[in-house]
DNA sequence: TTGCTCCTCACGTCACGTGAGGTGGC
DNA sequence: TTGCTCCTCACGTCACGTGAGGTGGC
């Protein structure tokens, strides 16, 4: 059970669920480095870095950068207080929850819509209207004044 | 209110909340065609066609490449039936909430993963541990069988 | 020693970003 | 005619993908 059990980056990539160009290129970000490498350059990781790994993708998910997550989730500075360390810790954390929230929105936004189309959808079998290219709109519907949902609007084309 | 009026690409970018090379390029996909050309080679839009601009995205944000959106909501061929294309339309619009479905359970699980990051974050501020980057973990936490919460492992690093 | 894993270049790709140099439209 | 918008190359960028050619580790 030591602390110190290291993984070579193929067994390492594989717990992460990642790869080993990717890897390599957080760690040329200066993202995520080995905890050690042998003499002959071989890159060794802790296991307990995969949660690293794993935080690093969720912010990539949630639209930032790498070089933004860098300075998000740096390491602690020789020079940086405690305090200064942990403030920056519950910032990170709390701008990642800002994200959540606004992905949260637009995802629900986008599931309204995609209920509206189905919903419109169904009625669309007993109607013998075709939209087409030259006419991206759909005349009976507009006629009766049940326009079409977006997501159907931008469908028929 | 014609139904023919036609936006310059600049005025459709910004109606759509895009800009100019982002639509050049869907266009050399085949992905949305501006509704006609001048005879300078001048494109000019529909006003409608700004839900397909805002359906791409959200296909873009779901994780999916432009050609695969392609193949989702690629216009009507000459030869294909109206339920052949309905049926396309419905399989399209499924795939996005199949998709959309995926994406909320992910955002959950943060979302899980960050509440929990920042109330262990609050009893670290009455602990003098810190953990450093050979020392990726919390070892009084770890003693009192209170392990460290995997987003903040992450960041203490 | 064999075979599998790893190493470092280095060029390719996707979805655009960003000028350069030139022309269209009211 | 002036000025703003648009046009088509074409090279750059970000986050890797994908070999080429060579060496390390048990």
């Amino acid at each position: 059970m030591s602390h110190s059990e290291l993984l070579k980056i193929g067994d390492f990539a594989r717990v992460a669920n990642t790869n080993l160009r990717t890897l390599r290129y957080y760690e040329e970000l200066g993202l995520l480095a080995p905890a050690s490498r042998s003499r002959g350059g071989f890159r060794y990781y802790r296991r307990t870095d995969v949660h690293r790994v794993i935080l690093i993708r969720d912010l990539q998910e949630l639209g930032l950068a790498l070089e933004r997550i860098h300075d998000l989730i740096g390491s602690r500075g020789k020079h940086e207080s405690r305090e200064s360390f942990l403030g920056r810790v519950r910032a990170a954390l709390e701008e990642q929850g800002r994200l959540l929230d606004e992905r949260t929105r637009a995802i629900e936004e986008q599931r309204r819509k995609v209920h509206e189309a189905l919903h419109k959808l169904a009625e669309c079998r007993d109607c013998q209207h075709s939209p087409c290219a030259m006419n991206n709109f759909c005349e009976p519907c507009a006629n009766t004044g049940a326009a079409l949902p977006e997501s159907l609007s931008a469908l028929y084309q």
